[in-house]
DNA sequence: AGAAAAGTGTGACAAAATTCACACTACGAA
DNA sequence: TTCGTAGTGTGAATTTTGTCACACTTTTCT
C-alpha cells in the first residue's frame, strides 16, 4: 500500500541515529491503543498494520518492507492507532520519539519530508474508505489484485505470494467470499494461477 | 470529525495571505481527481468532505467548520484525493499553494504544526476505516451519535440538527436503516428527540 | 518420507443490509 | 395559508455477505 519513505540520505541517518533490533515472524510490534512512542525504520522484512476488534476480527490497513516507516503518528503524544505486526523475521532500527523530533529540528528538509509521508498517508488511507464504502466485495477484491500487481514482460503479475487469508483482511470480507470471487475470475478466463501467483489476463470486468 | 487547526497566530497570519471569498450553499469547491492545488481556511459556515461514485452513491468523510482548512494534501503535486462542498453559505480564505510552501518555510514552528494536524487526520481516516471494517451499521450509527454528542448540563446531546440522509452518508448506509436504528433506540429509551436534537438518554449498548 | 499445519473449494443455510413502494409529517417560501 | 420540498417510518421482497461444515490439496517441518 503506502510507500512512506524520507530522502535516501536522510532515511540512512534515521536508521544510523536508532538501535537495530531483530524480531522473529509474527511478533506484535506495536498494539493499538499503547502509549509507547518510538519510531521504526524497517531495513529487512516485511510487516503488517492493522486494526482488531474484540472478537478477533481484523483488518490490515497497511504492509511494510524495507526503508519504509511506521510509528511517527506517536508524535503527538497520543495512543498507537493501530497495531503493527512482522509477519516473517524482521530486522528494524528503532529509536524514541524525543530523538526523532530533534532530527526533525536540525533538518527542514526531513521535516518536509515527513509532510509528504503524511500526505501519503492520508491519501491512502482516504482510497480505503472510499473502497471500504463505495465498493462490494468483488469490487474491492479486483480493486486490490490490479494495484498489488506489476508488469512483467508485457503482463500483470501479482508477485508476492497472498493467501486468501490475507487478501480477506485487507478487503475487510470472509475468506469463503474471496474463494469463490477468484474461482470466478479464473472460470471467467479474467485471471490464472502461475506456479502460485496470480496473472492478470485481461482487464476485470466491473462485473461478470 | 477532524480538527486540522493550528496555533491562533498563525491561523491568523494564514487567512491574512489569502483572499477571501464568499459562497453559496452547495456549491463545490474541490472536485476528487482535479489538479487545482489551492488551500483553503474556513472563515465562516460549513462544509462536507465526500467521496462518491460513478452512480451518484456518497460518503461523507469530514465536515468542517470555522478555523479548520483543507486542500494541504495537494502540497505534493498530486490530484485532489476528495471533493469539498459548502454546506452552507461560507466565506473561505483560499492561497495558492506556493505561497503556503513560503508561509512553512518562513516558520519553522507552522512546519510542525501541519505535521500534527495531518496525524490527526490520518488517525481520524484510520479510525473511519477501522469502523467500516469492524462494526455493523448499527454500531456505526451509535458511534456517530455518540462523538457527535456534547454533555449539556450533565446530559449528553447532538447539538447539530442532522437528518437521516446525513447520517447514512457518514455511516455509509441506507436512509432507511438509520430510520430502522433511530427507532429501535427510541423505542428501547436509549435516545429521545428534544425539538429536534437527539438526546442520548443512556449508554447505547452494543446491540439490543 | 510422513505427519501436521496451512490453505482451498463448495454447498447449504442464516444474517445483514439494500431496494422499492408508499403513506405520512414538518417546514420554508410565496 | 397553502403549496412544494425535504424529511421520516415501515412492510415486503431481494441481494449481498457471512457462517458452518467438511472434503481435499499443498506446503512446511522434522
Amino acid at each position: 500500500m503506502a510507500a512512506a519513505v524520507f530522502d535516501s540520505d536522510d532515511l540512512d541517518a534515521l536508521i544510523a541515529l536508532g538501535t537495530l533490533r531483530q524480531f522473529p515472524k509474527n511478533t506484535l510490534l506495536v498494539q493499538e491503543g499503547d502509549k509507547s512512542d518510538q519510531i521504526y525504520v524497517v531495513v529487512t522484512g516485511r510487516l503488517k498494520v492493522f486494526l482488531g476488534d474484540a472478537d478477533g476480527k481484523e483488518v490490515t490497513i497497511d504492509s511494510l518492507g524495507p526503508r519504509q516507516f511506521f510509528g511517527e503518528m506517536a508524535l503527538n503524544g497520543e495512543p498507537r492507532s493501530a497495531s503493527v505486526m512482522t509477519v516473517e523475521a524482521s530486522s528494524l532500527s528503532i529509536l524514541p520519539s524525543e530523538q526523532f523530533k530533534q532530527f526533525l529540528a536540525d533538518k527542514p528538509q526531513a521535516a518536509l519530508a515527513l509532510i509528504y509521508a503524511l500526505i501519503k498517508r492520508a491519501r491512502t488511507l482516504t482510497r480505503t474508505v472510499g473502497n471500504l464504502a463505495l465498493l462490494d466485495v468483488y469490487g474491492r477484491v479486483a480493486h486490490l489484485l490490479i494495484e498489488s500487481a506489476t508488469e512483467e514482460d508485457g503482463r500483470l503479475i501479482v508477485t508476492e505470494r497472498i493467501s486468501q487469508v490475507e487478501i480477506a483482511k485487507k478487503v475487510s470480507s470472509s475468506r469463503e467470499m474471496v474463494s469463490r470471487i477468484l474461482g470466478d475470475l479464473k472460470v471467467g478466463g479474467y485471471i490464472s494461477m502461475e506456479n502460485n501467483r496470480v496473472v492478470i489476463q485481461q482487464a476485470l470486468p466491473k462485473r461478470w
